[in-house]
RNA sequence: CGGGGCGUAGCGCAGCCCGGUUAGCGCGCCUGCUUUGGGAGCAGGAGGUCGUGAGUUCGAAUCUCACCGCCCCGACCA
């Protein structure tokens, strides 16, 4: 029935590939890495962006624009931020055609050019907090791109806020991880598993990285959100001091935190199935879609004004779609609809007129119902919801059943090859340790959970004293 | 940067090994008629710098060399 869909159980990647594809998200562009958002898949990013902005402005934050070139010494001020990012910038050399006498890096993150200009902005602690937001592009030369999972060039949001205190920039931090969490799982529908990163995986120019974690169908981790808590690393590197209540000169506090069109392919390896995409609800840019079927010409019309009736104050309630095109039969429509996503669609033909129902048919479960018309915006709701929390339920089922406490190391590393999964494991702390979590298993640390989750035992990997387990997995 | 694969119509491919009329097939597209509750049928039609450049040859999609690009799998990263 999927024609063209490339089955998960043959070829994963391919699986993947084939639903960008098929429901038209996106496709490559003339450049290496790079890719055009297509209608479908821009409309899933806009209403990624319409929540996640309604929370962000909830907790006090406003947005504002950066530009996108950088003067590329403004990389260099901080040490590890240049470390780590430095490879992967696109730099721009010439302009107007000359050449620049400053080279200026398209930004991968923007940390420097704001908070050199924050500088401008802080003197005093009156001047704090500075909560913003900024939706931008960013590129980064990566070796190996995949649509939507890592590409050259993606789309995010960035917040860069500066704080007087330590513990304030600490709960910012914070803050902006349970609104993350908050995102995925009940809009997005992901559960995820949030956490601290080890200073290995943490955001070079950090002081430590919070995340949001989530399995996929394949069983690998996908880093969904991260939030950082900077310190006064870009403080110090841009010199932005301010005054504090007792008239003494201090460095700003700093936090950034971001989610990307990552987002997307993370919401397609944890619903989608071999017959398509599957879009929550709550984020589906079309929820329902109407089907009329005609035997005659006479009753298209018929079926039009009945569907304009039964819709009538539908507007602005639920975004649904009306697919009357004639050149195309039923059958093919639903075919069509189901790669896309659409989380419900409701079929009306003659029988149905007569018997003063439809037919609903669910994307998640394919379940078909019949249902009286009356009332049909509130059983339409209210099943939608249904399919919203089942999606999260599923994906919830799906990720217990693929998460291992583990203490076995050879047993580990079996695992981590077939089923594969998420592994709860004691790990000691030490960096030779987590190294080897990647050379025996080619897994890494995903997440070092926050406090109250201590338990002593043996690290899996050296034997000595752990205090704790930690979230370990093969990562995209 | 290693390994693999691929560049021929919008998409997917055959043709290449063994050079030779007008480069072919499926899907899609356009026109018409019949159809329409799980990817419709028939008829007609449009659509090509065979990735680029050089070479061999009377003659190159096909042989040789070079280059370019893309995809997939690994090492680095949201």
């Amino acid at each position: 029935m999927a024609k063209g869909i490339t089955k998960r159980s043959v070829d994963y990647s391919k699986w993947y590939i084939d639903i960008v594809s098929k429901a038209e998200l996106a496709e490559h562009s003339p450049v290496k890495g790079c890719m055009v958002i297509k209608p479908n898949g821009y409309a899933l990013w806009e209403n990624i962006q319409a929540q996640l902005d309604k929370m962000f402005k909830e907790t006090g934050h406003v947005n504002a624009y950066f530009p996108m070139f950088i003067p590329e010494s403004f990389l260099k001020k901080e040490a590890q931020h240049v470390e780590g990012f430095a490879p992967e910038c696109a730099v721009v050399t010439h302009g107007g055609g000359k050449k620049l006498e400053e080279p200026l890096v398209v930004r991968p993150t923007s940390e420097t050019i704001i908070w050199s200009t924050y500088r401008n902005w802080i003197q005093s602690y009156r001047d704090l907090p500075i909560l913003i937001n900024q939706w931008a592009n960013v590129v980064r030369w990566e070796m190996r791109t995949r649509l939507f999972l890592r590409t050259t060039e993606f789309l995010w949001q960035e917040g860069h806020t500066a704080h007087a205190t330590f513990d304030e920039a600490e709960e910012e931090t914070w803050k902006i991880l349970r609104v993350y969490q908050r995102f995925a799982e009940d809009y997005m529908a992901i559960p995820v598993f949030i956490g601290k990163k080890s200073e290995q995986e943490k955001f070079a120019g950090a002081l430590h990285t919070y995340c949001i974690e989530a399995m996929m169908q394949d069983h690998k981790a996908l880093q969904a959100g991260t939030s950082h808590h900077l310190g006064q690393n870009f403080a110090k590197a841009f010199d932005v001091t301010f005054q504090n209540e007792e008239g003494q000169l201090e460095y700003v506090w700093a936090s950034s935190w971001g989610v990307s069109t990552r987002l997307i392919g993370a919401l397609i390896m944890t619903h989608s199935d071999d017959n398509g995409l599957i879009i929550p609800p709550r984020l589906a840019p079309i929820k329902a879609v109407f089907i009329p079927i005609w035997k005659e010409d006479a009753q298209i019309d018929q079926l039009r004004s009945h569907v304009a009736k039964l819709t009538a104050d539908w507007k602005g309630k639920i975004d649904f779609k009306i697919d009357d095109r004639d050149q195309y039969r039923p059958g093919y429509k639903f075919n069509e609809w189901e790669q896309k996503g659409v989380p419900l669609r409701i079929e009306i033909g003659p029988r149905d007129l007569e018997n003063n129902q439809v037919v609903l048919v669910r994307r998640d479960t394919g379940e078909k119902i019949v249902v009286s018309q009356d009332g049909l915006l509130q059983r339409v709701e209210s099943l939608l919801e249904d399919i919203q929390s089942t999606l999260f339920e599923r994906a919830r089922a799906y990720r217990e059943e693929y998460t291992f406490t583990e203490d076995d190391l050879d047993r580990f590393v079996h695992k981590c090859n077939d089923p594969g999964g998420f592994f709860w494991v004691h790990w000691c702390g030490a960096v030779e340790c987590e190294d080897q979590f990647q050379e025996k298993a080619r897994a890494s640390i995903r997440i070092i959970p926050f406090k109250g989750h201590e338990e002593s035992g043996k690290c899996i990997i050296c034997g000595k004293a752990s205090q704790q387990r930690v979230l370990v997995a093969r990562a995209y």
